[in-house]
DNA sequence: ACGGGTACTTACTTTATAGTGCGTACCACC
DNA sequence: GGTGGTACGCACTATAAAGTAAGTACCCGT
């Protein structure tokens, strides 16, 4: 599991228009995607916390970021077959591996933000 | 400039609406900007380099991504007066921080990838 | 005089993304 | 028996992002 960049960078290629990495790229970089997990990141949610957390997103975005997300197995999804209804969402361990790596962008970011907002 | 996760986020919140952080979010995780950012890391470049170097992408998002990431600070925009034009691309510091970040989060991907669509 | 190279811009069209509002199922509580 | 809470799905509309195609400017070599 060697991370060298320019190596792995070679192995498989980001900048190759047909490569799958492309595709899990943008699920992984969208907008609502990142927030979703760095939050599970932080402690499994249920559907309701995950909607205040991330302030600003849609029921319908949220089911759709989070039907991707189940899809490319970076999120569980556990349903209670209870009354009123209870879904738990967690971080699988794939999912774990990418907040590791997205978790120190994401603070960066909010780090720089004022600095990088500034410079307009 | 400590950056333990859960502090971190925290200190600026990501998850609020209104927060700065969210619009820097957008751009540096923007479809093609990820790919500017990883591709200037390697080595500074000229126009037509990047272009050639990252498949798929048209002139018009070629010049509006560098013109965001030029805005934001990450991108140094260097052209030559001289005829044919020559424009030579670069990061600025702020850009290697980022740089930084996205590198292990786009190496990450790439070896993963396969995994991810095979997932489906 | 014509084509080629460089780094774009602009106008137009298509596609993706996102927002809005309404409906559903079931039960518990008042 | 009406209201509220939970976790959505669906249809429709609006907006933003992206793709397509063409044009621009300048000079150089043939």
């Amino acid at each position: 599991m060697t991370e060298d960049p320019a190596r792995a960078i070679r192995a498989t290629n980001v900048f190759a228009a047909n490569c799958p990495s492309r595709r899990v790229l943008d699920h992984v970089t969208s907008k609502w995607g990142v927030l979703v997990i760095v939050a599970l990141a932080q402690s499994p949610m249920r559907w309701g916390a995950l909607r205040r957390r991330i302030e600003g997103v849609s029921e319908k975005m949220l089911a759709q970021t989070l039907r991707t997300l189940e899809a490319d197995g970076f999120v569980l999804r556990e349903a209670q077959p209870t009354i009123p209804p209870r879904v738990d969402y967690s971080l699988t361990p794939l999912g774990r591996g990418l907040a590791d790596r997205l978790i120190p962008l994401v603070t960066w970011v909010g780090n720089n933000a004022d600095e990088i907002v500034g410079a307009h």
